[in-house]
RNA sequence: UCCCCGGUAGCUCAGUCGGUAGAGCAGGUGGCUGUUAACCACUUUGUCGGCGGUUCGAGUCCGUCCCGGGGAGCCA
C-alpha cells in the first residue's frame, strides 16, 4: 500500500501514488467518469475515477457514498489547472470506511440557528476550518510573543471566591454545599500577585461573564490574554499592546493567507496595521465626538455608537486613555496630573468590532486603594490578600487584557464573535 | 431587563383579499466520458412553534406562552 499522505502535501508528491484518508465533501458523476471531493482536515482535493481503470467494486462503491462518509482513496497525484487547488488524484482504489446517513448540513445556505444547533458538524465546513486555523495561529503567536520577551506564563484559577471587580455579574457554582465558587471573569488580580513574584507575567485562558448581552460582540465564555508587568507605567503597556497587535496581524498575514482568502477577507486593512497607533485621551475623544454631533458630555462612558465612530475615524486600532475614574474599575490608578481621570487604555479595533484591549496602570498605594474600594462599595475583607501586594514591597505596575474572539473576528472579518470560538456559549445557547 | 424582527417539508424560503399546502435544494430512481453548490427526466416528504379565541371556514385575523435572530445597556 502506498504511504498515507495529507492533502496539504500533495504539491510535493506529483507523479507519486498516495493513499488519502478523509471524508466525502461532495461528488459528481458524468456516467463513466466520476468525481469525488475528499477533505482530510488539511485541504480539499478532487479524485477522478474512470470506469475500467479502477476495480468494478470500487467504481460501484461511488454510488453508495454519501456526503461526509469516511473513506480511503488511492491514486496518482497530478497537477491539474482546472482544479481549484491545482491538483487532482487519478484514482486506482476507493474504499468506504463508514457510510454517513442523512448528513444534515448541505453545501448550501443555512440559517444561523440551524448551524449553531449543529455546531459539532458545522466545524467541518471549509469556512469554519479556516477560522479555527487562524484562531490557532493567533493563540500560538500570543504565546510566542510573550515567551520571546521572557514573560512567564502563569495560569490563574477558574474558580474564584469573590468578584474581582464587583460590578459584572458572575456565574455562581455550588462548592461542596455551603459555599459558592464563582467562575473567573479575569485573572488580573492573581496576575498582579504573580508579577510581584516573577516580574513579567501573562495568562491565557477562558473567562466567564453572566451578562445578559445579546450582541455580535458578546459571549458568556470567552478567552482572554492578560499580562501584568512590575515597574511598568501606562506608556509602557501602550507600546506593548501596540507591538502585540502588530505581531499577531503580521503572523496571520504571513502564515494564514490561504485561510484569509477563503474567508474573502480584504488584506489591505490588515496590512495597514503598523505602528504607531493613534492615541487619544478620553477628553480629546469627547471633543471629537461632540464636534461630529454626538450628544455626549464629559463624564459619560462611551457607548457602542461612539466607539464605532471613533474606530472608523482611523485605519488602525485607536488607543483611548485617561477615562473618568467613575467609568472604570477600582484598581486603576488616578492620573496625578488630573485626578478626575485614571491611567487606563481601551484599544478599539477598526471595522466596528469594538474594544479588543482594556488595560491600566494599577493603584499601588494602600491608602488610595482602600479609598477606591470604599468609593466602589466593595468589601475589604475578601481582598485582603490583594491588599497585601501593597503592604509588602509595592511597586508601580500595569497590565492589560485582550479578548481573543473579538481579535479573531476582526482579523477574519467576521460579523459576529460566535464564529470565532469552536463551541460558542451565548446567553440563550449552551448546546452542543 | 428593554426595543425591533421572525417561527410553513430534512434545509432555504414563497404563500395575494380568510377558501382547504407550494418552489428550489437535500433524499430516492434513471441518464450522461471533465464535472466544479454539475446537469437532464421522474419522484417521496407537512402537528404551518404551542394553547386559546373570532369565523360557515384560519398558515393568514386577535390574545397568550415558548423558541430564535438583531440591537441597547454592560463589557473583552
Amino acid at each position: 500500500m502506498p504511504p498515507f499522505a495529507y492533502i496539504e502535501d500533495l504539491p510535493t508528491l506529483v507523479g507519486q501514488e498516495v493513499t488519502l484518508r478523509g471524508w466525502l465533501y461532495n461528488k459528481r458523476s458524468s456516467g463513466k467518469v466520476r468525481f469525488l471531493l475528499l477533505r482530510d482536515g488539511t485541504g480539499l482535493v478532487q479524485g477522478v475515477m474512470v470506469k475500467n481503470k479502477i476495480p468494478d467494486e470500487d467504481f460501484a462503491a461511488f454510488d453508495r457514498l454519501t456526503q461526509e462518509s469516511s473513506l480511503l482513496i488511492r491514486g496518482v497525484v497530478r497537477a491539474e489547472p482546472r482544479a481549484p487547488g491545482g491538483y487532482e488524484l487519478d484514482l486506482s482504489a476507493v474504499a468506504p470506511l463508514h457510510l454517513a446517513q442523512d448528513y444534515p448540513i448541505a453545501p448550501k445556505e443555512h440559517g444561523i440557528d440551524f448551524l449553531l444547533n449543529h455546531r459539532h458538524l458545522w466545524l467541518r465546513s471549509p469556512r469554519q476550518q479556516a477560522i479555527l486555523r487562524i484562531r490557532d495561529e493567533i493563540s500560538h503567536a500570543c504565546r510566542e510573543f510573550f515567551h520571546q520577551r521572557r514573560f512567564v506564563l502563569v495560569d490563574t484559577p477558574i474558580f474564584t471566591p469573590t468578584a474581582c471587580e464587583g460590578t459584572t455579574t458572575l456565574f455562581a457554582t455550588d462548592y461542596f454545599g455551603d459555599r459558592k465558587a464563582y467562575l473567573t471573569q479575569s485573572g488580573q488580580l492573581y496576575l498582579e500577585a504573580a508579577a510581584m513574584a516573577l516580574g513579567r507575567v501573562y495568562c491565557f485562558g477562558p473567562t466567564f461573564r453572566a451578562e445578559k448581552s445579546k450582541t455580535r460582540r458578546h459571549l458568556t465564555e470567552f478567552w482572554m490574554l492578560e499580562t501584568e508587568i512590575a515597574f511598568a507605567e501606562l506608556p509602557d503597556i501602550l507600546a506593548l499592546a501596540e507591538a502585540l497587535i502588530c505581531h499577531l496581524v503580521a503572523q496571520v498575514l504571513a502564515n494564514r493567507r490561504a485561510e484569509l482568502d477563503l474567508l474573502e477577507r480584504p488584506l489591505a486593512p490588515l496590512m495597514a496595521i503598523q505602528p504607531p497607533f493613534p492615541r487619544l485621551t478620553y477628553t480629546e475623544a469627547i471633543q471629537r465626538l461632540t464636534a461630529a454631533g454626538h450628544e455626549v458630555a464629559w463624564g459619560d462612558d462611551l457607548g457602542a455608537p461612539e466607539e464605532t465612530f471613533l474606530s472608523q475615524s482611523f485605519d488602525r486600532p485607536v488607543m483611548i486613555t485617561h477615562y473618568p475614574k467613575e467609568c472604570k474599575a477600582f484598581y486603576m490608578k488616578p492620573d496625578p496630573a488630573d485626578p478626575r481621570t485614571v491611567l487606563c487604555v481601551d484599544v478599539l479595533a477598526p471595522e466596528g468590532v469594538g474594544e479588543i484591549i482594556g488595560g491600566s496602570q494599577r493603584e499601588d498605594d494602600l491608602t488610595a486603594l482602600l479609598t477606591r474600594l470604599q468609593e466602589h462599595n466593595l468589601p475589604q475583607e475578601p481582598l485582603e490578600w490583594y491588599l497585601d501586594l501593597r503592604r509588602y514591597g509595592s511597586v508601580p505596575h500595569s497590565g492589560f487584557g485582550l479578548g481573543l474572539e473579538r481579535l479573531v473576528a476582526w482579523i477574519c472579518g467576521l460579523h459576529h464573535v460566535r464564529e470565532a470560538i469552536p463551541f460558542p456559549r451565548l446567553m440563550d445557547r449552551l448546546n452542543p
